[in-house]
DNA sequence: ATTCATACTGAACAAATGTCCAGCTACGGG
DNA sequence: CCCGTAGCTGGACATTTGTTCAGTATGAAT
């Protein structure tokens, strides 16, 4: 990997900068003028430099096309399709979308990760306690939940029980569908009503504490 | 809040779809072409009534400049950066970006997930075994491993032993290092010569088998 | 029948923006 | 001394892009 020179990994920092704060690309004179260059041309050089390098790539022609690209990252791959996920401690009832529920944040995740399609509804559960550990499922992780998705026998599922959601393996027995929690101090949950799946568990992210 | 007509929504997913996958806001003529539209009057149209119902912003006359404004979402939210991590089944030796090294795809995550530096060299590395299960890190895992961070007792490392990339818990006895598996199945290791850590583990990510 | 809102077409223009060319200075290495 | 690289200046041009104006069609409400 190509060293950067000063003056270039300011220009990157300067780029990096405006789009997590202005969400806006800047242009060559947008550069230019921020570095004090009197001309868009010595932007455009450092900027070019910096594409040789494998840090940045744009669309040639293109207003504000400058995108940049980790640098470990293959050349020329196609950038996978980022679906946000937004993280929900609990949900106490209905729909993930109720925006009386408590929000904590979002998760950004390729959906090839995830190996769900880009339209699914997906959503975050913030794991409370230890009833999954036999899976091991501990709390604190983030289980991304495919909001729809039929399970199958063995999926971890988020189910309403007593207006909470929670994650329990979805099994069937004799045709009936229950719940096993992963855990022998938790009972098995065999529903009276029909079993309210709220989606399937397609991928787990544990962050560091 | 505004009702939005069907044609509103559809151009405001269409704008949202774009930033989050090509990280690239459409211009009024893309938005046109995307929807057969003749004229890029037409999306402009659209687009003012969105801005109207408070759902879109932009800078006059400036390029590529609308940005979709959630109206449940906080106000000046940062958007997440997001740092594509290549998954490396394994690192025989050295630097995780020898390009010899068996790369089993990438992963997109914003960096605010990871807790970690934009700038950081992070990769991710295939969990193989079950030595880490005792932290509920299991086969096929994949732990995302900030490169050259320095190690506090307790983090889990990806450590070079035997020349395999391997997860363990670094600990201290005496002020000496040693790496600890966390499955009594395994030894401790105690390194004769100096510890060879490659990073520390941020984050952990489970994928549907 | 009229009015209003929605959803466009068509054309043109000004400004923004990327790109290119020619050129300069300073510095380090051979 | 010469050459290559880094880091610019200055200017010009082509293309992209936002914006404006005038207009039509449709459906719903009055």
């Amino acid at each position: 990997m190509n060293e950067l020179t000063e003056r270039q990994q300011q220009i990157l920092g300067f780029i990096q900068e405006n789009q997590d704060s202005a969400g806006l690309t800047p242009t060559l004179r947008e550069i230019a003028a921020h570095f004090r260059f009197n001309s868009p041309n010595a932007a455009l050089a450092h900027v070019q430099a910096l594409m040789a390098k494998g840090f940045l790539r744009n669309r040639p022609g293109r207003a504000r096309s400058l995108q940049v690209v980790a640098p470990n990252a293959p050349k020329n791959r196609p950038r996978p399709r980022v679906v946000s996920v937004p993280i929900y401690g609990s949900i106490p009832a209905g729909r993930p979308e109720d925006a009386a529920q408590e929000e904590e944040g979002c998760v950004l995740i390729d959906v090839t990760t995830l190996g769900i399609q880009p339209t699914a509804r997906t959503f975050g559960l913030k794991v409370r306690g230890d009833s999954m550990i036999g899976k091991s499922i501990v709390d604190g992780d983030i289980a991304i939940i495919e909001h729809g998705a039929p399970p199958r026998p063995g999926d971890v599922v988020a189910a309403l029980i007593d207006g909470q959601v929670t994650l329990k393996t979805f099994l069937r027995q004799r045709g009936k569908p229950y719940l096993r929690a992963e855990n022998p101090r938790y009972p098995n949950l065999i529903p009276q009503e029909e079993l309210l799946i709220q989606g399937v568990m397609v991928a787990l992210i544990r962050q560091r504490q």
